[in-house]
Formats: C-alpha cells, sequence, structure tokens
RNA sequence: GCGCCUCUAGCUCAAUGGCAGAGCAGCGGGCUUUUAACCCGUUGGUUCAGGGUUCGACCCCCUGGGGGCGCACCA
C-alpha cells in the first residue's frame, strides 16, 4: 500500500466513469469472429478474479455485476508505465479499464486496455480460485466472500429479488396498495409464537418484535383501504433449522368482499408467476417430481387427510378421550391440555405434512388453533382457513377472515386463557383490534405467504440459510 | 435441549499412533493470443482449545467451543 502511494497512485481513488456493463459488451460485440480488431471504444469496471501473464502480454478476466470479460493487455500498447501497473494487480482487485472492443485468435471477447486504473486494493486474498469456498460457517458469516467466488450464491439472491419484485407487480396490477407497518409490537398477535421482547427507554415499557403482520394490516381493511399489502420481516424467538430463521420475510395480504376461494386463487397467480419470472418456466422439479405450477393444485381437507393417514374418521366435534385414544394408537403423544383440534393438528402435521410434494392446499382447520378465520359457513367446527404446502414444507396460511367482534372476543378470550394456563405461545386479548372490529370490518380474505420459502422454492436450495444473505449465527469468536 | 458427523496453511484438501504435506493464493524469476494459462524457485502451521493415555498423538480417550444434519421445538 505504502508503496502506490509512493510511486504516486491512489490505491482508493473516489469514482470511475464507465460506458457499459459487461453485460452490454456481450451484447453489442458478442457476435465478433475469432481475431477480429474494432476501434469500438468502451470503458468498463470491476474485480479481477483471473490473471493469466505471459511476459509481456497479461489476461485478466474482469468481473461486475452483470457478467465476466477478458482484459487483454499488451505492453506495447498500453506502455511500460501502465503495463507495470497492471503486473501488481493481485485476484481481487478492483480496477477501472478503457479500450477498444477485440476478440483473440481462440475468440474469447475482450477488451484490448490502453488505459487502466486500480479502484480498490484488495489486500486480503481471494478463497480459491476454482474450489471457491465451501465451508458453510465461513460462507455465512462472510456471505461477502461467498457472493464474490459462488455463482451459485449470488444466483439465489437473484432470484430472490425477481420473487418478491414478481410479487409487487402482481399485488399492483390487482389494486393493492404496498403498506407499512410497526415493527415494534405493545402486544405480540396474529399467529402462534413466542416474541422476541425488547425495552423502550423513555416510555419505560416493554415491546415485543412482531410475529405477524396481520392484525395492524386488517386495521386498515377497516379503515376503508379495500387491498393492502405488506412485505416485511417478522421475529420468532423459535429454534433455527434448514427451514427456520428467527427473522424472516413475509408477505400478507387482505381483500376486502373477498373470501378464502378468492385467496387460495391469488395464492396460485403469485406463486405461479413469481416463478416464471425467476427461473423463465413454470415447471419445476420439486423432491425429484417434474411439477408444473400452472396447473391447478389440488385441495385436502385436513380432516380427511388425517382420517385417511390414522384409518378412523377424525373429526374435532368428537370427545378429546377418542381423539387422544387414536393419537395415542398411532404413536403421537398428546398433551393433556390440548383440545381436539389440536390434536387434529399434530396427528396433520406427524402423519400427513411431510408426504405432500405437489403444491397442495389443505384445508377447514379446526377452529380451535384458528383465532382469527372465521368459521366454515357448512361445518361449525372448522374454519375456511387454508395453509399451502410443498415439499414438506408450509408456504402460505390463508383464511375467510373473522370480522364479528363478539365472536373474535370470545376467541381471544380463549387464546388468553389457554396463554395463561402455561401454552406461551398462545395470545391475548387485543382490545384495539377488537374495537377496530366495531366500526365494522367487510368480508375480508387475507393470506400470508413465507417469501424465504417462496425463494427456497424457486432457487431449488433446501436450507433457509442459503436465501436469507445474513442468516442469525452465533457471534463469531475473535480473539484479541 | 438430545443424537450423529465435522474442525489440518488465506482457500480446497491429504497425512497405519512414527520428520505435518499437496494444489491454488502469496513472494521472486521467465514467457506477446492465454482460458483454473504454463515453467522454475520460494515463504507460509498454537492440526479449534484445554487435559489425559503413550517412548511418541493431527490420529486414541475426556471436557469445552464453532459448524452441519436429524430429532425435539416451531402457523
Amino acid at each position: 500500500m505504502a508503496e502506490i502511494r509512493a510511486s504516486g497512485a491512489e490505491p482508493y481513488p473516489y469514482r470511475f466513469d464507465r460506458s457499459h456493463d459487461i453485460a452490454l459488451v456481450r451484447a453489442g460485440w458478442g457476435h465478433l469472429e475469432a481475431g477480429s480488431e474494432t476501434d469500438d471504444r468502451v470503458s468498463v469496471a470491476g474485480r479481477v478474479m483471473l490473471l493469466r501473464d505471459s511476459g509481456k502480454l497479461i489476461f485478466a478476466t474482469l468481473r461486475d455485476r452483470s457478467g465476466d470479460i477478458q482484459l487483454f493487455v499488451s505492453r506495447a500498447v498500453i506502455g511500460d508505465d501502465g503495463f507495470a501497473e497492471v503486473k501488481e494487480l493481485d485476484l481481487g482487485d478492483w480496477v477501472g479499464v478503457e479500450g477498444t472492443v477485440m476478440t483473440t485468435r481462440k475468440g474469447e471477447l475482450s477488451v484490448k486496455v490502453d488505459s487502466s486504473t486500480l479502484l480498490s486494493k484488495a489486500v486480503r486474498p481471494l478463497p480459491d480460485k476454482w474450489h471457491g469456498l465451501s465451508d458453510t460457517d465461513t460462507r455465512f458469516r462472510q456471505r461477502y466472500a461467498d457472493l464474490i467466488v459462488n455463482e451459485e450464491a449470488r444466483r439465489h439472491f437473484e432470484v430472490r429479488h425477481e420473487v418478491i419484485s414478481s410479487f409487487r407487480r402482481t399485488l399492483a396490477a390487482e389494486g393493492f396498495i404496498e403498506v407499512e407497518t410497526p415493527v415494534l409490537h405493545t402486544e405480540a398477535g396474529g399467529a402462534h409464537a413466542r416474541p422476541f421482547v425488547t425495552h423502550h427507554n423513555t416510555l419505560d415499557m416493554e415491546l415485543y418484535l412482531r410475529i405477524a403482520l396481520e392484525l395492524h394490516l386488517k386495521r386498515l381493511i377497516v379503515g376503508g383501504m379495500e387491498r393492502v399489502y405488506e412485505i416485511g420481516r417478522i421475529f420468532r424467538n423459535e429454534g433455527i433449522s434448514t427451514r427456520h430463521n428467527p427473522e424472516f420475510t413475509m408477505m400478507e395480504l387482505y381483500q376486502a368482499f373477498a373470501d378464502w376461494t378468492d385467496v387460495m386463487a391469488i395464492t396460485e397467480r403469485l406463486i405461479t408467476t413469481a416463478a416464471a419470472d425467476a427461473t423463465g418456466s413454470t415447471v419445476l422439479t420439486i423432491a425429484g417430481q417434474s411439477i408444473d405450477l400452472s396447473e391447478p393444485w389440488p385441495r385436502l381437507s385436513m380432516t380427511g387427510a388425517v382420517s385417511e393417514a390414522v384409518g378412523r374418521e377424525v373429526h374435532p366435534s368428537q370427545p378429546i378421550a377418542e381423539l387422544a385414544s387414536i393419537a395415542a394408537a398411532s404413536g403421537v403423544s398428546v398433551a393433556p391440555n390440548w383440545g381436539a383440534g389440536k390434536i387434529i393438528e399434530e396427528l396433520f402435521e406427524h402423519h400427513c405434512e411431510s408426504s405432500i410434494v405437489r403444491p397442495t392446499f389443505v384445508t377447514g382447520h379446526p377452529v380451535e388453533i384458528s383465532p382469527l378465520a372465521r368459521v366454515d359457513r357448512n361445518d361449525p367446527y372448522l374454519t375456511e382457513r387454508f395453509e399451502l404446502f410443498v415439499d414438506g414444507r408450509e408456504l402460505a396460511n390463508g383464511y375467510s377472515e373473522l370480522n364479528d367482534p363478539i365472536e373474535q372476543r370470545a376467541r381471544f378470550e380463549a387464546e388468553q386463557a389457554a396463554k395463561e394456563a402455561g401454552d406461551a405461545e398462545r395470545g391475548t386479548v387485543d382490545e384495539d383490534y377488537l374495537r377496530a372490529l366495531e366500526y365494522g370490518m367487510p368480508p375480508t380474505g387475507g393470506l400470508g405467504i413465507g417469501m424465504d420459502r417462496v425463494a427456497m422454492l424457486l432457487s431449488g436450495v433446501d436450507s433457509i440459510r442459503e436465501v436469507i444473505l445474513f442468516p442469525t449465527l452465533r457471534p463469531e469468536v475473535h480473539d484479541r
């Protein structure tokens, strides 16, 4: 570094004007035949990924966000001083160059460099240029290094970006308004999950990081916004696994005058369109099977699926003892405070969930486990609710929203009673939300989609950490 | 939280209980059409940490730590 500065050069200059990104050069001159020279001048900038030095001629592979291109650096063209500077480049350095477009004898599209500027010196060596970086811990802790050398890692986040922007386009086209609601909640509602707790100093009060977007968004439906959605981070203080990160991204939408059937339809449209936008096709390979998302997604009733799995008719109207004995007979252990609905959910998770491969709407969840969903118009024990499962993973959850404030209060009170009885994940009575419902919420369909899991599905990875740039890890121990 | 696996140079990996090595990166040199360029030379180690067994430990044992996977937990 001192040598660079002593030579009068600046290892960290302020800016560089480029005329093209690398993809644009490839698009414009990619057709050139081998051994061509042009007078077309370009300036490009990027990171030096490979160097091949053959004395008075140096080849470098330069990479920017859009792609790679070869630099052809001839001592006779760039001059002795410029050539000496290029010789000093290391793998990993950022450099900007100007020159003409050409192809080599072997046909490699190149920039024949007549001027080169070091843009940023890399003082730490790049991971192995061929094997890259494979240690998962290092990849996630040093995501910057992962992104530099692993094409696959970059691709996963391109897919993620395409999914999110595709969702926004689809929702905008259908008249949805994007909103932002609080992350800091005075009570953590809208889902069954343990929250993170934090403290506000000036107000001197406990606050919870949100575990769902639901209750604020439905307040906006009460307010007359009719179609709203939010794509936002939520936080659940629970285990970490290949499917779970403590902070993850949820898209929730609420549509006035709609019910669960409308919501299932929009779920299909969102995900199928995102697949086409992110991968160029609606056909995916899921667990080894080729599946076309554009075909209608099957619907499977939860009680029907469980009944088939255990070989007996199961329904939340049955006595708890009877369901508990069915559970015991099928190898599922039941806690004494569980109701009929919870036992059925447990049976479903144990016997049915993991065997679902193609996108499937599981419908008709028991009332007991669905405190914000509206009762099925044909069955008082069930709700008009669905969950979308793909490859054994839950991707989405939606329902006809409960909008009767009296019934909602009763459901909240049942939640609170369960919480006080020791079930930490159950909810509380949200008085402000009840007040909102008392103003009248139109009939509404609501949906939540786990964006990380959609990104996993469409990028074909089995770990949520592959689609979260900086997944939650234990802090690194720095000795010093 | 439990079980199994794993941790060696900056990176990717070797090394029957017997001198810690290779490739890449780095450093020095050579080469004007290379493609993971090539050729010659060369630097680089608390083998995750601590303890034990042994004449001798990267290797076997114990404790601890990081990570992975599975289970549990988990709309």
